[in-house]
DNA sequence: GCACTGACCGGTC
DNA sequence: AGACCGGCCAGTG
């Protein structure tokens, strides 16, 4: 595991719940303003699992990274490995999912939220 | 070190 | 509001 991909992953276990990020404020954060694509690679290979519905809370050991809370800038929820999406997660935490998109203004976490 | 690849972004049309 | 296009950047072989 790299730096930055690393960096990523931990940044978005910091994305509260009911809130979502964008991968370029992401990749901003991970210190490589404009990577988010390589923000997307790192979830992927990691690919954590959005499992955590299920299962939320307790589960102290497993690390369980929310990617469902990333999304694209434009506010679309985007890929998931090509196949699903975070729609039905997002909504379950009490974000609003309107036609695969999420209102930023009202949902995207502050820059300094997720900053180390 | 080169040449793909991709859970992307921003500007244009 | 969509759809397209070129450019980014890190990971991988």
């Amino acid at each position: 595991m790299t730096n930055f991909s690393e960096h990523a992953l931990e940044i978005t276990k910091r994305i509260p719940k009911g809130k979502v990020a964008t991968y370029a404020d992401i990749a901003k954060a991970a210190g490589s303003q404009g990577a988010a694509r390589s923000v997307g690679s790192a979830l992927r290979k990691n690919g954590i699992a959005i499992k955590f519905a299920h299962r939320i809370s307790q589960t102290s050991k497993a690390v369980r990274v929310p990617c469902h809370r990333v999304i694209r800038s434009d506010g679309s929820v985007g890929c998931y490995s090509g196949k699903g999406n975070k729609t039905g997660l997002l909504v379950a935490e009490g974000v609003a999912v309107v036609n695969g998109r999420v209102e930023l203004a009202r949902y995207k976490c502050r820059p300094e939220q997720i900053i180390d």
